[in-house]
DNA sequence: AAAAATTAATGAACACTGTTTAGTAAAAAT
DNA sequence: ATTTTTACTAAACAGTGTTCATTAATTTTT
């Protein structure tokens, strides 16, 4: 009975050929700027066919989330080899706004687009991302308990580290910093990275 | 010749109307959520009459969006009775925080919402928004000139608590606090604003 | 191999969206 | 009283997410 294995097979490679052109064609329009019928088109089916492998547009945003979480762990993780929780605290920082920054898209989907989150919290992408919240926090942890820190709060401090860099990241891709001249943004976002990490030094 | 400023007298007033009523709705279902149409229906007049006061939904929008400044201005604004500039820092950042709980679809408009910015730059809730920030970074300066702290980077010292701040309040209202049990959401940021004082103490 | 049953895909339809525009009725100016 | 200006409407256009009866292809059963 191996056909349908190959059915299988084959709705799974139909369901990641429109992930595919979603993504894509997402990256290059944003979430809101793609349609149903625009990605249809772009697979070269009819938009009713979208709806046979996803329930509906916010299944499919669900998908791509997961998309995105799988590329920032990809992108954060690989500080997990860095012996020494201060250093690994710090290079998961600077990765963290690097993925903001080269990836606004997908980082925005993650973290700031409006979705229906009661929904997604036992879906795959948000355990992913929960997973890699709990490697950070867990790096802060191993940062308290080598006394890094005076502060033993480990949930504030991981918590408030998250605020700033978040904040940094989505005043920069949300357009919120045109009161500083285009050229000066990243260099200030870096200064800001040098000094937040001097302020957790003396916390 | 009273005629064409009673005129004029009325037209402003049905522009006032239709911003109400688009307020109103905003308020009650968020921005994506309303349509012109629906707003045209609130005011007991047709869609296209929206478009003889405002030129399109993002005119509309920024004109809410300078509604939304001037509320934040009044909700900040006070602090500058505050003599001391580190207690008048400390106090606007607290409000700011405050106002971001209280009025979520307020803060989204100002902050987060996706706009086109390049054409909101000389329009009056830019100016409002400016003027507000650029209060902070004075008292902000204030404190270095009174050596509160022993960096001398305003710039980067405001950007960097503006990011924090920023980072606290789009995670809350963009709900992405989820791993943290609904109930003690406000007291970890209470926490973080607490933390985040103490660092910048020892800037 | 032929017929029946299952599956995959379609395309038209529904109710919505922002926006434009020809037409109309009322008010103001001549 | 007539012309001009103004304020507004209704209908239309092209787009949206989504549903569903119908069709075409494939698999299963006879």
């Amino acid at each position: 009975m191996g056909i349908t294995q190959r059915k299988e097979r084959e709705k799974e490679a139909m369901r990641q050929r429109i992930l595919d052109a979603a993504l894509q064609l997402f990256r290059e329009r944003g979430y809101d700027g793609v349609s149903i019928r625009n990605i249809a088109e772009a697979i070269e089916y009819s938009p009713g066919t979208i709806y046979l492998y996803f329930k509906d547009k916010s299944e499919l945003f669900f998908a791509l989330q997961f998309e995105a979480a799988a590329l920032k762990r990809d992108h954060l993780m690989p500080v997990a080899g860095i012996e020494d929780p201060w250093e690994r605290l710090v290079e998961f920082g600077r990765r963290y706004i690097d993925f903001g920054m080269k990836h606004p898209d997908m980082y925005d989907l993650l973290f700031i687009t409006r979705a229906p989150m009661e929904y997604i919290e036992n879906q795959e992408c948000w355990q992913l991302g929960l997973a890699t919240h709990s490697f950070f926090v867990e790096t802060v942890q191993a940062c308290v308990d080598k006394r890094y820190f005076r502060s033993t709060d480990t949930e504030t401090i991981a918590y408030t580290l998250w605020c700033h860099a978040h904040g940094l990241v989505s005043l920069f891709i949300r357009e919120r910093m045109r009161m500083y001249p285009e050229e000066k943004r990243e260099a200030l976002a870096q200064k800001s990275f040098t000094m937040i990490v001097k302020m957790a030094e003396s916390l």
